[in-house]
DNA sequence: GTGAAAGCGCTAACAG
DNA sequence: CTGTTAGCGCTTTCAC
């Protein structure tokens, strides 16, 4: 049934070692003739040479996986374009794999990456990776793997592309100062997790700066998600009518505020101020058009992959990168004169 | 450097076959003791078995090929998270394709997909096939293929999982002429694909069947984009000021369509009504939040990973399979009495 | 219950 | 330029 290199080089009066030269495309060691007989027979019979036969003796896969929590979050989405558009230019074919911020299903699919021998990983990391057996195997294992958006200090060894938290969380801050506002919350993401944490730091550096007292009750973690934006928000205003505005962990959950304040019938700009990070597509179609500390979203994905094939390739470039972010002013905050 | 199935097989002092039984978890053939011997030294050295290995000798790889246009567009998106999540419930891990409606980067994929041996793919397709040798050749191959979202006659031997997209845009037709619309465009999709055409059918017929003469110059081509959305509307509406309502091809073409809309000063939707087909997350955020026939894209790829891994497995269920639509009324039209 | 051996489809090293 | 051979890591008979 299925037809193999085998039956080509019978096919064609060769040793299968002279198939394997063509369909490698060795450029010597075949005579022309030869060469277009096989490539014309392989043609006719529609013969698929099989890679995985392949992969166990040249001990490589052409094959990444990525493992993030969400393809349906639009931030992750446009991340997995960027790592799958390079990748595809390189060669490699990338396995998606959706952790929902979950260490066990990250667990899971860690092990069938490995198993499937896959030549690399990009992990945007799913909360710690405290189990220290699994991580011990893992790095017993050796294999390359790239981090994206957020580190963790569990795996120190392991580089990656992000952007400047910290500073995002200073300028989105800063900006919000700059409006004469003095009651700005924080409305974080995920407790504990890198970006949620540096975020905070950028924003206490902007409100010390500006002589503003940190008040505890202005930072609220929660989910990365609209929803939890959405609830977090109603019940922050609920308690706290004075806030002026709010500093929205990602744009994910600025939308979710928005939303929240909308129905709590409190103004957008005008009584609250909102900006988010991320400058994911929608931030600029809703209502209204949400301020944002813009990352190059797709780019961390493309530039996480490239990394990670060099670093495969021993191409050395096996360094942290940070790439900028830009703030951009839309009708979520007010004209600033 | 690699510790494979030998090295567990000298280390327990058994032969590879009983270390290959206990890694599978063959129920017999092995005795709880030396079962439990071969698991402790495995887990001790992390040996993690080679499924490309396996995977020749069984002939199956437990992966399958996921074809779309773009990720990074919310419904595939939406889509691709469905697939996923069924796949690696069944054990199954998905690679990730971005054909950007480019038939032959289709091609590409297809050939990689093929070459890597995935035990079946799932296929929105990028316009037709019309390569009659590669067809023939993947004919031959006889790889399980299920389409998603959109057939096409040239693989009219594959089944897949689709709504009806006739009534969908009936429906979309329908509820815009019973809000006392007669001058109704319709700002498709791509030209000639499947989807396209069939909403195209149930504009007409709900047109027809309430006698409404139907205007060529009132159907618009292009892409299914927010820009390709945006800029036919602005020409449309320029050439047409009697527009009274759009239907447009998906949310995306909607959304597009109301940007432009309100950058001509045109309100939506006391001056003209849009419904759009799809209802993505963003649409209820949007400002005026969509009015859309609603397609179940979750479930859509859910389903047809599921009716891929079924017919992988023999489990038959092969057939066509259509999900429900329904209308969901928002801000985009005006209230109806 | 377990081992030995053959073979999956392919590459690579070595002859010739 | 080409064939032969020995694996790659694993599964699967078939004996014992």
């Amino acid at each position: 049934m299925k037809i193999t290199i085998n039956d080509i080089a019978k096919m064609a009066n060769v040793s299968k070692g002279t198939v394997s030269r063509v369909i490698n495309n060795k450029p010597e060691g075949v005579s022309e003739e030869t060469r277009r007989r096989i490539l014309k027979i392989i043609d006719e019979v529609g013969y698929v040479p099989n890679s995985n036969a392949r992969s166990i003796t040249v001990s490589e896969t052409k094959t990444i996986g990525l493992i993030i929590p969400d393809v349906s979050n639009p931030f992750f989405a446009e991340l997995a374009r960027g790592v799958e558009d390079c990748s595809s230019e390189y060669g490699y074919t990338v396995f998606l794999c959706n952790s929902d911020m979950n260490i066990e299903k990250q667990k899971n699919y860690l092990n069938a990456l490995l198993e499937k021998r896959v030549d690399g990983i990009i992990l945007n990391t799913s909360g710690d990776f405290n189990d220290k057996k699994f991580r011990d195997k893992f790095y017993k294992i050796n294999i390359p793997v790239v981090l994206i958006d957020r580190k963790t200090q569990d795996l120190e060894r392991y580089k990656g592309v992000f952007i400047d938290n910290i500073e995002a969380g200073y300028k989105a801050t800063k900006y919000l100062i700059s409006g004469k506002n003095e009651n700005i919350a924080y409305l974080a993401g995920t407790y504990g997790i890198d970006t949620t944490m540096k975020r905070l730091e950028g924003y206490k550096k902007a409100l010390t700066e500006a002589s503003i007292e940190l008040k505890p009750d202005y930072i609220v973690y929660g989910e990365y998600s609209i929803k939890s934006g959405y609830e977090r928000t109603l019940s922050l205003m609920k308690g706290h009518r004075e806030i002026q505005a709010i500093f929205a962990g990602s744009d994910i959950i600025a939308i979710g505020a928005i939303k929240a304040l909308k129905d709590m019938n409190i103004l957008v700009p005008d009584e609250v101020e909102v900006v988010g990070i991320d400058d994911i597509s929608i931030s600029n179609l809703i209502s209204p058009s949400l301020t944002t500390v813009a990352q190059p979203i797709y780019e961390i994905g493309y530039k996480a992959s490239e990394k990670l094939i060099n670093f495969i390739n021993n191409k050395s470039d096996y360094e942290d990168e940070f790439l900028p972010t830009k703030l951009v002013i839309r009708n979520s905050t007010r004209r600033r004169t």
